[in-house]
RNA sequence: GGCGCCUUGGCCGAGUGGUUAGGCAGCGGCCUGCAAAGCCGCGCACGCCGGUUCGACUCCGGCAGGCGCCUCCA
């Protein structure tokens, strides 16, 4: 298997199973309802999972939330916390109930703060690091490769507003001295406060996995400055961090990323209860994962249609044949979903066909539901009205049935009745 | 100013130096009392301009448009 691995710029063979293959993905901060474009990494990460392990590979997914941050401070001043807590169980019920399963661990910021202390200890020690005032900042050009991942040159990034502290405008904060209204912090060597964004994945993906792993993952839009400054204070330690990294492109909608900074997003809980776990699932397999993918009413229809083409599979017999080994091929290769995709669409064996759909938790859609006896007895009163000629009451009938949420499909077997799309 | 990515038929979206992607929608037909589902047939696409080549959608260069990032973002 292979994947694209953003710091070399290529694709990359993972080692050969039984690995282990250890990922750790970038969740979401938690100060509101995740939108559906956090829920990408979160698909991806799960689905590779299912994928390494359908492949022989020993799999671990750590997926991290981001529970301390300026976001949820402005979102609930002197009650981050609280808000914190509810968003954190929002976003576990709303990507729990896309059907996946759950990451193998999901770490939060705030209860790693004792790893995070110590990582900065050691960055401070080795002068990576320095403190001001309560503050820590990394110090960037004591790394000569800093950029590497991203392809930033350090010289040529963008100053943001001046920060006197800094000994250099591009230092990154490692720790933040607390503020009036920041209800949460922690006692540090330099003074009470709490962890800086970066210094928390690099410390939680350690704890986890210990200095090197195999796959790094997150968000496009974390390539510069987040992704850079994990791998910057990990490498400073003499860690080699991740080995892949791979971000996933973002979700558009109406031209522009969905994000909750632009308030044009849409939250995975009204996405799921609009269209259904299955159609969101189904849409994400329909764009390759680096690539951009547009949330518009328009794809969410056709990905329905094709749920329900996929359902009309399972309520036809059954007919052998279908390549596993070129869908195999395909995930293989970078995990390309579109065209794993395209050769489930082609599968008419039932067997096979429910096997491949399970990786992507769409196992579902081999799954009939039965109608009530009720709705039994009207098709056939229906059906016995047709037989009559009396094609105004048969029509009449399936007006009925069809108002309770089912479709009569008449076939040269008889009738039957299936779950209204 | 810097870094990176993208541009395929009505829509979504793979892929390749010369050979059918696939799906959705649409049109025609079969089937049906009428439908639904299914089946059969139909589109010959690769942003623009150059170059390399026997031949480019695919390689190179330029241009245009779009997107992301530059220390809050999945």
């Amino acid at each position: 298997m292979r994947l694209y691995n953003t710091l070399t710029r290529r694709l990359e063979e993972l080692p050969p199973p039984p690995g282990p293959i250890r990922m750790y993905f970038c969740g979401p901060t938690v100060y509101q309802r995740a939108h559906i474009g956090n829920a990408r990494p979160f698909v991806l990460g799960m689905w590779l999972r299912a994928w390494l392990r359908e492949r022989g590979y020993e799999a671990i997914l750590v997926h991290n939330i981001t529970d301390v941050n300026d976001k949820i401070y402005e979102a609930a001043p002197n009650e981050s916390a609280a808000l914190a807590e509810r968003a954190t169980a929002w976003y576990v019920e709303d990507t729990g109930d896309l059907g996946l399963g759950m990451p193998d661990a999901m770490p939060k910021a705030t209860e790693s703060i004792p790893s995070i202390v110590r990582f900065i200890e050691d960055l401070i020690e080795g002068e990576f690091a320095y403190a001001v005032q309560g503050d820590v900042y990394f110090r960037v050009a004591r790394d000569p490769g800093y950029g590497r991942l991203s392809g930033q040159r350090p010289d040529q990034v963008e100053e943001q507003e001046p920060n006197p502290l800094k000994e250099d405008p591009r230092d990154f904060a490692l720790w933040k001295a607390n503020k009036p209204g920041e209800d949460t912090s922690w006692d540090a060597p330099w003074g009470r406060g709490r962890p800086g964004w970066h210094i928390e994945c690099s410390a939680m993906a350690e704890d986890a996995f210990g200095p090197a792993f195999e796959i790094h993952g997150g968000g496009l839009d974390l390539v510069f400055p987040h992704h850079e400054n994990e791998l910057a204070q990990s490498n400073a330690l003499g860690h080699e961090f991740a080995r892949i990294w791979t971000q996933n492109g973002m979700l558009q909608f109406g031209g522009e990323k969905m994000s909750k900074s632009l308030g044009n997003d849409v939250s995975i809980r009204n996405v799921l209860d609009t269209w259904g776990r299955e159609v969101v699932l189904l849409f994400f397999m329909t764009a390759h994962w680096r690539k951009p993918i547009d949330f518009t009413d328009d794809t969410l229809a056709q990905t329905k249609a094709q749920v329900e083409g996929f359902r009309n599979v399972f309520r036809s017999p059954s007919e052998p044949g279908g390549d596993w080994a070129a869908f195999e091929a395909a995930l293989d290769d970078d995990f390309n979903t579109p065209e794993a995709l395209a050769l489930l669409h082609g599968w008419r064996d039932h067997e096979l066909l429910r096997r491949g759909l399970e990786l992507f938790g769409l196992g579902s859609l081999a799954e009939q539901k039965k109608a009530s006896s009720a709705l039994y007895d009207l098709a056939q009163k229906r059906e016995d009205a047709r037989r009559g000629g009396n094609f105004a009451e048969a029509d009449r009938l399936r007006d009925e049935i069809d108002r309770a949420g089912w479709v009569v499909r008449d076939t040269p077997g008889g009738w039957s009745l299936v779950e209204k799309p």
